[in-house]
DNA sequence: ATGGGTCGGGG
DNA sequence: GTGTACGACCCAT
């Protein structure tokens, strides 16, 4: 029968536990012996390990480590569990190696399957087969609770006042009804639609650090047993370093929000913050009703509309995470089915990790002994040498007009390839060798794991674009094969990054600093050869050059590209990124060091900016917009004078205390109980002057507060917005300057606007000194 | 400057 | 899971 595994866990013992889907679902309990590698000088210890109590059974192994052949012993234990036990008894006798690898990761690598691939399953045999289609059912939902203690909820004490629920035909709210039903009641209403649907997927925003084990806390106070797994197993709620990890059985969860993390975290993404509001907005243009969640309960309370509202506001929250998590799912799929690492693992990691297991099984396959992962303190030592990076080039500061951008297609990844760079390679003798501009020489003689990978991932990737180009772009295969070639991209994209990466297995600096060595070479090569050709070179950032047109044409440059690509090595392309009208460039004062700082507009007005963003919320709305208008002015007007007005007016509002409460809002979170805080930031008097009227902070309450006028420091005068006063004044100094200023300076300092031009009402004199 | 502390989403 | 992020920014020194 055709399936696909879709979920798989430890089930004690020798046995994984299997969620198969196809024409029909099914759960397959598979035997698999746990084990792991002792390397050790002495392999006559194997009949005194046989003897341990954990110990199923000890064999001698061959295995290849640094292109030698070694003989290390194979410990077979009798539960996966045990291999954590033996690992640190043994590792007097020798170094346990390959005794990190979790037993599900461990069974997939060993049978060499993948979860989502389509397999023919006969009893458990898996064969490769014909790929299918996945239809996989999905649903949503979100939860409101009761705030009215303050920021910090508690599942022992605040009720859940509305669940949400959404999938692609029905939109639900269950919500108290006062004398229809109580809270027990919504949550029972709300676990049955999950069991009628029986979905695949349940989606959720911020869902396993929030709605999930809220829920989870909750029913057991109020006395409900809340279990969304298949098989009646329950879920599992773990704490990691940020957050939980929330767990069911023979469905994915998948949090909307470990998607947008992924995307910010590889640059696909960049918003100032990842809040659902913002995120929906971004991805899908649409506004949703964004409420004062602070004042949540208050709404609730006062009922009528305002309490509609807050249903309302509930409703778009689960359907704009559905329309999210079903935008992520495609990716996720497809980086599972190429990396083999279940979904739910695969949407929490990051690329290097994701780099890591797909060498660790190539390594298997190879029969190569896996390095084991550094310890804390080979980590540390790993953080402190930096790696020689790209080339920078000095922007030319100001505003330049008529730039076309070009840049290598895939730099890195062709440098890996071509050089054969890698760990693995990495070799003393020089003689046939690829020797790198850094110094050091990668064998010709065999291919290196990363360049094998990376060579297949880039080769599938040029196929599925071309097999792409004779299909209809909006069709459901063009689709499929979009977030394929993504997939392969962003995992191509990260293999530099990998050989880094501090915590790696297969971490090499000579390799990583070669790479980068490479690439500099390649870029300050091009803009010479540009500005022999009489182009303007304005900027340049690792694998492109920002070319000023200046007399030149378009066509110039066209041809100019067309030149260097004559005379590059196979697989690596010079290619047009892009035409601006404008731009505006900045070098970054701290540290000295030139870095990634510039906002360009197209000639259809749209702006891109990089380096200039707020991105922490603990600015506020009024020093963000401000920002944001001040580049848009300077990129239209091609100087600063409207920009400067819009700050100019900016600051006069906030002198005559025009602006609103919701635009001056900090927002920051507390991380522990607030006595534990040794620095008196201020959130952290925010939240003690909530705590002396009573209300409840606790790590993870984020204080929504406002800088109002007064005695004492700015944390003396952070005040959160529930103990505001009606018509309080705002601090418009701290705003001026803490916040609109230092913003709005950010851009206009490179255009010689001093801050005191901006700040002082004599308008004539703040115009004539710019320059 | 540098290093240690803190943050992120949700209500 | 046989595991525990990470990069940006703050303040104090």
């Amino acid at each position: 029968m055709k399936e696909f595994i879709f979920d798989l866990k430890n089930d004690g013992g020798w046995k994984v536990k299997i969620y198969l889907k196809g024409e029909k679902d099914t759960i397959l309990f598979d035997e698999f012996a746990p084990y792991f590698y002792l390397k050790t000088p002495n392999l006559g210890i194997k009949k005194e390990i046989e003897t341990m109590p954990e110990v199923a059974g000890v064999e001698e192994v061959v295995k290849k480590e640094e292109n030698k052949t070694i003989r290390v012993l194979k410990i077979l234990t009798k539960s996966p569990g045990d291999v954590i036990k033996l690992r640190k008894d043994l590792a007097e006798l020798g170094e346990p190696r390959e005794a990190d690898i979790p037993y599900a990761f461990r069974y997939l690598i060993d049978r060499n399957i993948k979860p989502m691939m389509w397999y023919d399953v006969k009893g458990s045999e898996f064969k490769d087969t014909k790929q299918e289609k996945h239809v996989l059912k999905a649903c949503a939902f979100d939860i409101e609770v009761n705030n009215k203690r303050g920021p910090a909820v508690d599942p022992k004490k605040d009720e859940v006042l509305v669940i949400g629920y959404a999938d692609d035909k029905k939109v639900r709210s269950f919500y108290w009804h006062e004398g229809k039903s109580n809270e027990k009641e919504i949550i029972l209403d709300f676990l049955n639609e999950v069991k009628k649907k029986d979905p695949d997927v349940i989606i959720g925003y911020n869902s396993a650090g929030f709605d999930v084990p809220y829920l989870k806390k909750r029913s057991t106070v109020l006395g409900i047993d809340f279990d969304l797994s298949r098989d009646g197993s329950g879920i599992i709620i773990k704490p990691t370093m940020m957050g939980h990890r929330a767990d069911f059985f023979g469905r994915l969860h998948l949090d909307a929000f470990d998607g947008v993390s992924f995307l910010s975290s590889i640059g696909a993404m960049n918003l100032p913050k990842n809040e659902l509001e913002a995120v929906y907005k971004e991805m899908f243009g649409k506004e949703k009703i964004d409420i004062n969640t602070a004042m949540l309960w208050k709404m609730w309370e006062e009922g009528g509309k305002q309490r509609e509202t807050v249903i309302e506001y509930n409703k778009q929250d689960t359907i704009a995470a559905f329309e999210i998590g079903k935008e992520f799912l495609p990716l996720f799929i497809e980086l599972s089915k190429i990396t083999g690492i279940p979904i739910y693992e695969v949407s929490r990691m990051s690329t290097s990790q994701m780099i890591e297991w797909m060498l660790v099984r190539e390594a298997f396959k190879q029969n190569i002994l896996v390095p084991n992962t550094p310890s804390e303190e080979e980590v540390k030592h790993r953080m402190m040498r930096p790696i020689k990076g790209a080339y920078v080039k000095t922007p030319k500061e100001g505003l330049h007009e008529k730039i076309v951008v070009c840049d290598f297609r895939s730099l890195y990844p062709s440098l890996i390839i071509t050089y054969n760079i890698d760990k693995t390679t990495l070799t003393n003798d020089c003689s046939n060798a690829f020797k790198s501009p850094a110094g050091h020489c990668f064998s010709k003689e065999k291919q290196g794991l990363l360049p094998k990978l990376l060579k297949e991932l880039v080769e599938t990737r040029a196929k599925i674009k071309k097999e792409m180009k004779k299909l209809k772009p909006g069709t459901r295969e063009y689709k499929a094969l979009h977030y394929r070639q993504w997939a392969l991209k962003i995992i191509a994209n990260s293999a530099y990054g990998y050989l880094g990466y501090a915590r790696a297995k297969w971490y090499c600096r000579e390799a990583a600093e070669s790479v980068t060595a490479w690439g500099r070479e390649y870029v300050q090569e091009t803009a010479k050869k540009a500005e022999e050709e009489g182009f303007e070179v304005i900027y340049g950032d690792t694998d492109s050059i920002f070319i000023k047109l200046g007399e030149k044409t378009k066509e110039d440059a066209f041809k100019f590209i067309e030149k260097v690509n004559k005379n590059l090595p196979k697989g690596m392309e010079l290619e047009f990124q892009g035409y601006y009208k404008r731009g505006l460039f900045v070098t970054k004062r701290e540290g000295g060091a030139a870095k990634k700082k510039y906002a360009l507009i197209r000639e259809d007005g749209t702006v891109e900016i990089k380096g200039f963003e707020l991105v922490r919320r603990d600015w506020s709305k009024i020093a963000r917009e401000t920002q944001e208008k001040v580049i848009k002015a300077v990129l239209e007007e091609g100087e600063p004078e409207k920009a400067v007005k819009i700050v100019k007016e900016t600051i006069q509002a906030l002198r005559n205390h025009e602006i609103k409460t919701e635009d001056l809002i900090i927002y920051t979170q507390v991380r522990r109980a607030v006595n534990k805080y040794e620095q008196q930031a201020p959130h952290v008097k925010a939240a003690k002057k909530l705590i002396n009227v009573g209300f409840k902070v606790k790590a993870g309450s984020v204080l929504e507060y406002v800088i109002v006028k007064g005695r004492g420091s700015i944390s003396d005068r952070a005040i959160p917005i529930q103990l505001l006063k009606e018509n309080q004044e705002y601090d418009e100094e701290y705003y001026i300057n803490n916040q609109v200023l230092p913003a709005a300076m950010k851009i206009l300092r490179e255009l010689g606007v001093k801050e005191t031009n901006l700040k002082y009402k004599g308008t004539q004199e703040g115009l004539t000194k710019w320059f």
